[in-house]
DNA sequence: GTCTATACACCGATAGAC
DNA sequence: GTCTATCGGTGTATAGAC
């Protein structure tokens, strides 16, 4: 190769904690803030070091978003590896504490190229897990569902956002009334014995 | 008063031209992208006659989601004075095209507290407008809603931001039955006669 | 591997002339 | 009202020593 420049390795201990530092920084000022002198500083090492692990910020910020993809979807593998799939996916969506993470993304995704094709790659596979709770769910019940599973889930995930992102300005109105429905539907679909 | 600066009049042309340019920029490259210096190129003045018009750049940021809020609840306000207001309302929803926009003042409002104030007042007022059509429309049918009305709102507004919101990553899996679902329960609330 | 030093551009915001 | 000029600070990214 001996391409460019020297790189440090992926995956080494300075490489992970200027991945969580960035994530860190997303997460509380914005992506704004998020400067290669700001992870620098929050790991206290000379801000040059951010460029040997990293080609360009942007490199940066999609390892960042692919760590928290594979995070989110292994709790997803998870839930869906236990013996009550749909409930326990519902929980993952009712209990994800990074919806300030998921708006800076979101964000960042319309304007770097490769991390809105991480961010769809993602969301494609967590969707794929989602339909699959609810074919397990059906499957042990054996009713046929009122909604389709894709459907269904698109209306889950988009709601669960939607409350986490209300509760975040400030606003609760008919949240409860939200989740009673969801929970209702679940149930339906997978009744307690 | 005879504060800290002159201002300049707000509302005036220059004003309008200012708030509009932020907007554009917002919407095509971002907030990391929106400066005094790109709103002045972009209407041909210098960057000085900014802070002519706005204290700061987070004044300038609130002025242009106040506008954004104002035109969009203007559209709420007409569909729910027509003759199928449930119909039309989610009509609104179907062809807002600004979802880049929404991603990006998502994000500011997480650091820009006058910002979050304005957003969540903004999303407060539209959903009493939708909780009204469907009210409307129930009254002119009678029947009992099988789902709470500000339910409803909240998942047919997660909904159709997280549909617009994907269809800008390029996942359309599952669109059409999102789509035909609400357009069922629509109908189911607002039948044709 | 990690550092110092530095290039070059751009940021928000202000002073004060015309 | 709109301008020129400018301050102090911060951004990405690189060269090259140790």
């Amino acid at each position: 190769m001996a391409v460019a420049r020297r790189m440090g390795p992926k995956g080494s201990e300075i490489w992970v904690s200027m991945v969580e530092a960035a994530e860190a920084i997303l997460c509380d000022e914005g992506y704004g803030a998020l400067t290669s002198r700001s992870v620098a500083d929050r790991i206290g090492v000379k801000q040059r070091l951010v460029y040997y692990y990293f080609r360009t910020m942007d490199e940066l910020i999609v390892e960042t978003f692919r760590r928290l993809a594979v995070r989110e979807i292994e709790r997803l593998e998870a839930a869906l590896a236990s013996d009550r799939p749909l409930r326990e996916v519902w929980a993952v969506y009712v209990d994800t504490t990074d919806t300030r993470l998921v708006s800076e993304f979101m964000a960042l995704a319309n304007r770097i190229e490769d991390l809105r094709i991480e961010v769809k790659a993602f969301i494609e596979q967590s969707r794929q897990l989602q339909i699959a709770a609810f074919e397990k769910a059906a499957r042990s019940r054996g009713g046929a569902p009122a909604l389709p599973p894709i459907a269904a889930a698109i209306f889950g995930t988009s709601a669960a956002l939607a409350l986490h992102r209300e509760a975040g300005l400030g606003i609760e109105a008919g949240h409860g009334e939200v989740r009673a429905a969801i929970d209702a539907f679940v149930a339906a679909y997978d009744p307690e014995e």
